[in-house]
DNA sequence: AGCACGCCGACT
DNA sequence: GTCGGCGTGCTC
């Protein structure tokens, strides 16, 4: 006998583990790790969607098990690789597994089943002929009971005039496209001789070959009722074949340039050492790409594929150009635009062999390439690099899990690194390299700082300082582009003095403290204390203390008073809904229509402007005042990465940040173009206050109806937890909470948090997580409770 | 999450 | 005597 062990689609948390189920001797030869299957399931043997994850010979349950009803694949629709990933993504990030499955399933194949009812084909007579006609094509219970709300759909299948199959839940249609060719053993003497419409196609197909359906109807002149006698006759086969839609325009080649000595050196280490892991750190404009597309070159001229992940935001039509200019026809891209269809047919393509090379955002670290040679990851300090969805992966780690598996190497590139990443090439971990210099010869910017208290004592209200207008104007009188930058993020805004720079901390944690428009009350978010929002400011007494929050549609309309004349666009994220956006400004700034561009993020990644000389960043301290302990490291990497956009032709560019924190050493760092001192002090400070990457951070929230239930749940679970922790005498973990969630209520749940932190290479407390939350070990009953578990959340609150 | 089972009250 | 409300417990 046969078993099988299979994951089921699913929804519930309490039925989210592994079963086995007997196999068929029809089926024997038929199961495949791999292959999708369906099972009945519980008491009602209700129909469920599984997959089989392992197949064994012998097992030793003391109940009787079920047979699987149906093998759903003719092939397996996913790896072993893949599937042992989804296994360590379950341990690692404490995800259930059927979104552990999902992400590594092809896109749309792993859904609810449902129940179809056709006609049997001899029971013509049985039926009239319209209810006949409607049950040709398969139909759901639902349609049924619309169109027909008294038929007896039991008594129909008893006496066999219906029959049932399962089909899964609005799966997505492959795209077909059918063929006919002459069948060579056909005897030709059957064909009257005055049949000229047959003759003509079997001439035609003779001469031609294999002609898709449209082509030959078109070309013979002929009808289809021609075709099918033919079909009936064996003259002639239809073939049906997948097709695929184009995602990718045909391109422009992009140039193959020489690698500077640099360059090449880099290029060269990689592929000799027998670290696998590396990291570049590169200026901005230091030709980072340049790198990985020759990576990319020697790794397909080893007959392996490759990975390129950029963030999401990122992806525009300028990045893949990049790499379908130089690759042409031979590059596949996956990303959140696409429709359904065509990321499924991206898939398959790519799991073919038909494209060696993938351009994608974070879930394309999981593409069925064959052979994985290369998995870059530009930018790797994007925070989109972890999903918040389970499962909650960090596309780092997976990436260095599937080229460990592969044996492929893996490459990582920013000009800011993220702490973790720049601590692990120090330790060795990655290689690094570094460069410091612009490939282009153009120099990094000026950055300049504007003092905003300045300004308000020398009574500058307005959103602009002297300075950075006195810029403007001049940039624009010489006919040069600026970008000016604001990032307003969130919907809940901190308190400060407008006269001191004074922001609200909360006195027993070094964190600033979040107003809450609802209560009117300013909250740690650390420890959970809240105090009133005050009226004067506590340091200095002036009334200019105020909720702060401009976006960048305010700084538009003070923009166009101020410049009435100039060109100005804005992109953010209420302006960029087409699908073309992205294109209509890149062309709109190459051609010179825009002279000033405001933006959010939008308009840091993935673009080269060339004729940028002026960058503002209107309100530095908007990220460094979250209140969260990557706040510095954030607002660093940004200030930054938008300096960066300036100055990448011939001309120096200029930068004007505007701050009311000047002294602060993430801004004085990227003024000074300063990584490496900024990551020293930084590090330094999460070695004091134990965060990674010294420490781990894990994150459980539970949301409820009831507030004072939601909080007691948390506590029961805490307990367990705390038990645990003391059972098996495990140091150095640190509880915080429970606390309320930052946005204490959202849809009427109200929500909770405990954050934990402890030792980084402590696997033993995340069993205890696991045994506790996801064996569910103590029977913990969550109906009505909604569960969250993040494992190093990049954001603690 | 579903679904079946079972125990209790209301109604024929 | 039996129909159905919902609380309880299980799903290979």
């Amino acid at each position: 006998m046969i078993y099988v062990e299979i994951v089921l689609e699913n929804k519930t948390r309490v039925t989210d583990r592994i079963y086995t189920y007997k196999v068929d001797e029809q089926y024997k030869h038929d199961v495949k790790i791999g292959k999708r299957v369906i099972v009945p399931f519980g008491k009602g043997n209700k129909k469920r969607l599984g997959i089989i994850v392992n197949i064994l010979d012998e097992v030793n349950f003391k109940f009787e098990l079920k047979y699987i009803y149906k093998i759903v694949d003719k092939n397996p629709i996913v790896t072993t690789d893949l599937i042992e990933l989804a296994f360590y993504m379950r341990d690692r990030y404490l995800s259930d597994f059927s979104s552990a499955f999902q992400t590594v399933l092809p896109p749309g194949n792993w859904k609810d089943l449902e129940e179809v009812y056709f006609v049997n084909e001899n029971s013509i007579n049985d039926l009239d002929g319209e209810t006949y006609n409607f049950f040709i094509k398969p139909r759901s219970y639902e349609d049924i009971q619309k169109k027909y709300p008294n038929l007896n759909i039991t008594e129909l299948l008893e006496n066999n005039i219906l029959k049932t199959k399962y089909i899964i839940k609005n799966s997505i249609k492959e795209r077909k496209t059918y063929f006919y060719e002459y069948n060579k053993n056909f005897k030709l003497k059957s064909i009257r001789k005055n049949a000229k419409s047959q003759i003509k196609i079997i001439d035609y197909l003779k001469n031609n070959g294999k002609t898709e359906i449209k082509k030959l109807l078109k070309n013979t002149s002929t009808s289809s009722s021609v075709l099918k006698t033919l079909e009936k006759k064996e003259a002639i086969i239809k073939i049906e074949e997948v097709s695929y839609g184009k995602v990718i325009e045909e391109n422009e080649i992009y140039k193959k340039i020489t690698l500077n000595n640099e360059q090449k050196e880099i290029f060269n280490k990689i592929l000799k050492s027998e670290n696998n892991f590396n990291l570049i750190h590169g200026v901005t404009g230091s030709g980072k790409t340049e790198i990985y597309l020759h990576l990319t070159e020697q790794i397909l001229k080893e007959n392996k594929s490759v990975i390129i992940l950029v963030p999401e935001i990122s992806l525009t039509p300028q990045t893949i150009e990049r790499f379908s200019g130089r690759f042409p026809n031979q590059v596949a891209v996956l990303h959140s635009k696409l429709t359904p269809t065509e990321k499924l047919e991206q898939w398959q393509q790519i799991e073919n062999g038909d494209y060696k090379i993938v351009v994608g955002a974070r879930s394309a670290v999981f593409a069925p390439v064959k052979n994985l040679g290369l998995l870059i990851i530009d930018e790797e300090h994007d925070t989109s690099y972890y999903s918040e969805k389970n499962p909650k992966y960090n596309t780092i780690e997976v990436a260095e899990y599937r080229t460990r598996q592969n044996n492929a190497k893996l490459v990582l590139g920013s000009a800011t690194p993220s702490i973790e990443s720049y601590y692990k090439a120090k330790e060795g971990y990655y290689n690094l390299f570094t460069i410091m210099n612009r490939a282009t010869n153009s120099s990094l910017p000026k950055v300049n700082i504007v003092d905003m208290r300045e300004e308000l004592k020398a009574g500058n209200t307005s959103i602009f300082s002297s300075k950075l207008k006195e810029a403007l104007e001049e940039n624009l009188s010489l006919g040069n582009q600026s970008i000016l930058f604001l990032n307003k993020r969130g919907h809940t805004s901190y308190i400060f003095c407008r006269r001191c720079g004074y922001v609200e901390m909360c006195q027993h944690c070094d964190v600033s403290m979040t107003y809450h428009k609802r209560s009117n009350r300013l909250v740690c978010h650390h420890c959970g204390r809240t105090k009133y929002k005050p009226n004067i400011c506590p340091n200095c007494g002036s009334r200019y203390i105020k909720e702060f929050g401009a976006g960048t549609e305010k700084l538009e309309e003070e923009c166009r008073k101020l410049f009435p004349d100039a060109n100005i666009y804005r992109i953010d994220g209420d302006t960029n809904t087409g699908k073309n956006t992205y294109t209509n400004l890149y062309n709109k700034m190459k051609n010179k229509e825009i002279d000033i561009l405001i933006g959010t993020q939008m308009i840091t990644k993935g673009f080269d402007f060339k004729d940028v000389t002026l960058v503002g960043i209107v309100a530095a301290d908007i990220s460094l005042n979250v209140g969260d302990y990557k706040s510095s490291e954030k607002t660093f990497q940004l200030l930054t990465q938008v300096a960066g956009r300036a100055g990448r032709g011939e001309s120096t560019g200029n930068v004007f940040i505007q701050t009311y924190k000047p002294g602060h050493y993430s801004i004085m760092a990227s003024k000074n173009h300063d990584y490496e001192s900024f990551y020293n002090l930084e590090i330094e400070y999460r070695k004091r206050f134990k965060y990674p990457p010294f420490y781990k951070l894990l994150n459980i929230k539970v949301s409820g109806k009831n507030r004072t239930q939601t909080r007691l749940k948390l506590f029961e679970i805490l307990r367990y937890i705390q038990n645990n922790i003391k059972k098996e005498k495990l140091k150095n973990i640190e509880i915080i909470g429970p606390n309320p969630s930052p946005v204490n209520r959202i849809n009427d749940f109200f929500r909770f948090d405990i954050h934990f932190k402890f030792e980084k290479n402590d696997l033993d407390f995340l069993k205890i997580i696991k045994r506790v939350l996801i064996e569910d070990e103590y029977k913990i009953n969550l109906t009505g409770f909604k569960l969250s578990i993040t494992v190093n959340p990049i954001s603690f609150f």
